[in-house]
DNA sequence: CCCGTTGGTAAGCCGTAGCTTACCGTTCGT
DNA sequence: ACGAACGGTAAGCTACGGCTTACCAACGGG
């Protein structure tokens, strides 16, 4: 609640690579290295990307040992998910407020 | 349903001037110049990150006389929205799955 | 019937995001 | 105490994404 976004969920999400890691934590925490090994780029690469979905708020990393393990953020999850739900409820207003006109072409 | 995702929706959302687009057309729908107008771009601009939103079935567009008006598409967000609501349910899943280690450092 | 309005497309420039290799700090095992 | 494992950072290259200007097609009004 308290705490700032100095990067946007969205940019975080917006890298296929970045979407990857999201997708491999969502099933359970995993150290850099596991991460590395599953994905197609490099240990440097996967290390860049945990950072900016760290300054997203979308994981949080626990040191255990000589290992860093990061685990997904449900709250921050969670946040891109209300702005989604403000979209759709809004979009369903502007459904009501042009009603069809049959004179149009549809996409 | 039995809808292809040409571009992914992420991606298309991970542009600052796409994601305002989508602001824009959440209150209402609007022709493109109307977009332009409002938007520190050029109405090309807008017209090519309109075709992006388009491919990726966040919006829809409607030939009205020589003016185009696009909306948002509910049904494309409501997809994404699942997407994250089954990332979030998995983490919670991972959260379980790993109980707290008291010797470990928060991030 | 012409002209203004609207908007999609082409061509091209430029910034930056993402990747790699190389290097260094830290932690644990033996 | 030394070495290996693990991972973050720096430097640098390349590709691509987004923007602009210029051009063209379509529809409508007077």
């Amino acid at each position: 609640m308290a705490s700032y976004r100095t990067e946007d969920g969205w940019d975080a999400l917006g890298d296929p690579t970045r979407r990857a890691i999201i997708a491999c934590l969502a099933e359970r925490p995993r150290a850099v290295g596991e991460l590395a090994a599953v994905l197609p780029v490099s240990r440097p690469a996967v290390s860049q990307h945990l950072r900016v979905l760290k300054d997203a708020g979308l994981v949080t990393d626990r040191t255990a040992g000589t290992r860093r393990v990061y685990r997904l953020n449900p709250a921050g999850v969670a946040a891109l998910r209300d702005q989604l739900d403000t979209y759709w409820s809004r979009a369903l207003d502007g459904f009501r407020d042009v009603t069809e006109r049959p004179d149009e072409e549809e996409s």
